[in-house]
DNA sequence: GTAATATATAGATAATTATCTATGGAGATT
DNA sequence: AATCTCCATAGATAATTATCTATATATTAC
């Protein structure tokens, strides 16, 4: 293989062809036309000597050569993105960006880190995708971020995974509720009322599901709500109770009160993810890194839990 | 900085030019002249966007950013290199990875065949999938696997098959069975039993079906057994006679004896089959060919037969 | 002061890369 | 069977890269 037929196009146009599954998807998100993308996959595939991809049934895959060389490339475009945030470095203070996706109930949590963070890297540029947990794990899968925070992490392929933070889920009523003020509910008195909740698949509402299911219990009346804010207004408004992070009641509010309810609040906790197959940019290094240093004095000592620097150093990372 | 901008020659060259500390000694070594180098360097410090080197009474040296960027080279064109090993390895055979689908019975042959092969090349990841013919040929059809494992080869198009090892079919019946001790057991006396047998479309049964066929006979009593463990069993327990391969016998079996019956065993073989229509990869290439060469180390040498690499020949691949 | 060596720039050319449009074949969908 | 989508190939063009020779300038050695 003659490296003077490589050039960073090449691998740029591959690695992107790769990710997208197809040959015309990555086309036009280079803006390029189709036979350029096919075009440039064949003068690859010719520099390398080795068949690189396969269709087979309509999807495309990776031959052993072609994975060698996927990985190869994602290094030394990787390199490359590093040697640019070293240049900028030198040329002044500290700069760089990354890109972090959350699920909803994320954001009531996440500013308290990204704020102080921002404040002492004012150069660095973080871009904040916010979804939910279903939008959050296409990206994961497609790749389009370099961190990924979730209460309840799926089981997924190529992630590593570091806890920074306890998340209780507690059961709320309205202030009115004949339950508001009585101790230890019992799960089949609780049962008897109605269940605001988001759609299947939500962290909260899966974790929730479970937790019954252990018990050998299930929901008989429940409410499909769209957003965390719909059911807080829902449950304000007495059409039922809910299971929701305790993040998302903001200190002060008026007419929801917790309920005391055996078993509760359950536990959960906000995780940091990361991809343990893609490179992770220095300026998304640094907030991990900040973010462990500073977790007590953003976040209630009480509920933090230091576990960053253990996946830093999993991933090689120090 | 643009990436496109940046090409592994330019690199090349500017390594080399730190290597030994002259534009002119670094020509030299990559015999192209003085100016030229002297351009790449030019062309390099505009793509970076900074000064790379500087001259201090005729000794060249690094700016921070000429020494940021060589780092950056070294790795990417290190890299490279790693990627030209991992190929040249892969070319080999002696890393990847390939899928194995066999019918049930090779389970007790294959491993013969796959375990001093993976002893032999560790890094070789091999995907076994075991089931009946039927499934087998779906995963066939389905272009899912590289090797296919069949005692008696569908004409499957796309197939290309060679045997490797004889696989006589034999009739047993249980020590106490009548015909236990007789010598040449006419067909006629013989289908007065009861015959066990697999699903229509086991090589075994479709075999045995077309051998009586070929003798103007058919099977009377029959009884429909879903595995051959539960055949053997069958068969120990006096519930009738059965055709089965040799090797589901393992040596030293008690209670079950083979039939001395006109015709006996009947010749099939086991096949390697590959589909001519799908690239093969390099690590099936490596087990077929290693799978040849210690077919009399591995199984028995008087059931042997080399065909593989004939099959490997009129695939091109010597 | 002169010669030798190293480096930078100018002008030029060949080779290569990157991209387009047009179009045909294959497979999937309707 | 017709249509749509995806991919590969052909032909073409623009842009860029890589290299040359010629030559000027600066520095060092003698």
């Amino acid at each position: 293989m003659k490296l003077r037929h490589l050039t960073f196009r090449l691998l740029e146009v591959y690695v992107s062809v790769v990710r997208h599954g197809s040959i015309s998807e990555a086309a036009r998100q280079l803006h390029l036309t189709q036979p350029t993308v096919s075009l440039q996959l064949k003068r690859l595939s010719e520099a390398v000597g080795e068949p690189l991809l396969e269709h087979t049934r309509g999807q495309l895959h990776l031959t052993d050569a072609g994975q060698v060389l996927y990985r190869a490339c994602q290094d030394m475009l990787g390199r490359f993105d590093d040697l640019q945030d070293n240049l900028l470095e030198l040329k002044g203070g500290h700069s760089g960006r990354f890109s972090i996706a959350m699920v909803n109930t994320a954001q009531y949590v996440m500013p308290r880190l990204l704020g102080p963070f921002s404040q002492d890297y004012p150069e660095v540029d973080v871009t904040v995708e916010i979804g939910n947990r279903e939008q959050v794990l296409h990206r994961f899968h497609q790749q389009l971020d370099d961190i990924y925070i979730f209460s309840h992490p799926p089981s997924l392929e190529h992630a590593a995974a570091a806890r920074f933070l306890r998340n209780p889920l507690i059961m709320i009523a309205a202030e009115e509720h004949p339950l508001a003020g009585a101790d230890e509910i019992s799960l089949p008195r609780l049962l008897e009322e109605r269940f605001l909740l988001r759609e299947p698949g939500s962290a909260t509402r899966m974790l929730f599901d479970s937790w019954l299911q252990t018990r050998g219990l299930q929901l008989h009346r429940s409410l499909q709500m769209a957003s965390n804010e719909a059911i807080r207004v829902g449950v304000a408004a007495g059409m039922g109770v809910a299971v929701v992070s305790q993040h998302v009641l903001p200190k002060g509010l008026t007419g929801i009160v917790p309920l005391q309810v055996e078993g509760m609040p359950l536990e959960s906790h906000w995780h940091f993810i990361v991809r343990r197959d893609r490179r992770l940019p220095y300026a998304a290094r640094r907030f991990l890194i900040h973010a462990d240093d500073h977790l007590e004095s953003c976040l209630d000592p009480a509920y933090v839990c230091h576990e960053t620097r253990q996946l830093l150093a999993q991933l090689g990372i120090s």
